[in-house]
DNA sequence: ACAACCTCCTGGGGGC
DNA sequence: TGCCCCCAGGAGGTTG
């Protein structure tokens, strides 16, 4: 089936959902971090056990009960919590996240799992992960063996983290046909882009979407590169995009989403000075890509 | 190598 | 107003 119908026109301000990708994993991770590092794991609960894999719920439960949350780390979108030889990978695809909640609240129908941690005053301190479409993924694994994991498995560079560049892009170009937009979207070659700041970068970098890689030179893999670190170290500032129902853990909303340029802006005027074209919505590979033709080629 | 298509899943938009 | 269908999308799988 082809994803476009021809008269349906996503509301984006108004959807529920949008996709965490490397800012709002990053801006999840900081806040757990904050609430929840050296504190005690005394209870967890996983109320959906579709998005535990391949481990059975109770294998986790058992395994982290009684651990202190030594660390957090994140790679591309992958959340790594480390409990000690415990590391507990989350991919949040694309409408999980976590909350921290009072320990007396009741718990919405949404969420999937939940920390209760021992704070230090004795008190029961709670994260939940929040999941609407059940879609997010989780799986333990020893800590010595994360890259090993089903998750990590076919997770490329970091994109802030492992020292890509645009020298490093451009490599990973070279001789390839496909459209430059769906290469950023593999996670094999360069992890944390989405659809969202895939989009915005190119935009930014002036370089056309159906580009195909190969074809976008040194110079030009060096912009985009630069492109891609702004916008990602931008919403990670902002606290990430709310297009949407992104809350960070205290609830507010991120910031960036004021911040786009092309996503979700079907048919209206591109942003750049002296451009004003208009900002088109196009399918490539099944997903939707928002670009500038005029400004960007 | 890469795309097309299916699966997972749900809330909400649109058609009637 | 209400019902029902359809759709989005990240990633992994299968097929072409």
């Amino acid at each position: 089936m082809g994803s476009f119908g021809r008269a349906w026109k996503p509301k984006i301000e108004r959807s529920r959902l949008r996709m965490p990708e490397l800012p709002e994993v990053e801006t999840i991770r900081r806040q757990v971090a904050r609430c929840a590092v050296g504190l005690r794991l005394k209870r967890l609960r996983i109320l959906h056990r579709g998005m535990v894999r391949p481990q059975k719920p109770l294998t986790i439960i058992r395994a982290l009960e009684g651990q202190d949350l030594t660390a957090t780390s994140r790679h591309g979108k992958v959340l790594v919590l480390h409990f000690g030889p415990w590391a507990l990978l989350i991919h949040f695809r694309m409408s999980g996240t976590i909350l921290a909640e009072s320990a007396e609240t009741e718990l919405s129908p949404h969420v999937r799992m939940v920390f209760d941690f021992a704070a230090r005053d004795g008190s029961l301190r709670r994260l939940v992960l929040s999941d609407v479409r059940t879609l997010g993924r989780i799986e333990l694994c020893r800590a010595d063996a994360v890259s090993e994991s089903r998750l990590m498995k076919n997770v490329g560079r970091d994109a802030l983290l492992d020292g890509v560049d645009g020298a490093a892009l451009h490599a990973m170009l070279v001789g390839r046909e496909r459209p430059i937009k769906p290469f950023l979207l593999d996670q094999r070659y360069v992890a944390g882009l989405g659809n969202i700041y895939a989009a915005e970068a190119l935009h930014r970098a002036r370089i056309s979407p159906l580009r195909p890689c190969g074809d976008v030179s040194p110079r030009q893999a060096k912009s985009l590169w630069r492109a891609i670190v702004a916008i990602l170290r931008r919403a990670i500032e902002r606290e990430g995009t709310t297009i949407s129902a992104f809350r960070t853990m205290n609830g507010r909303s991120g910031g960036f989403a004021r911040m786009l340029r092309v996503y979700g802006r079907e048919g209206k005027r591109c942003l750049r000075r002296k451009c004003r074209g208009r900002i088109v919505r196009i399918a490539q590979c099944g997903r939707s890509t928002f670009y500038c033709p005029r400004c960007q080629s």
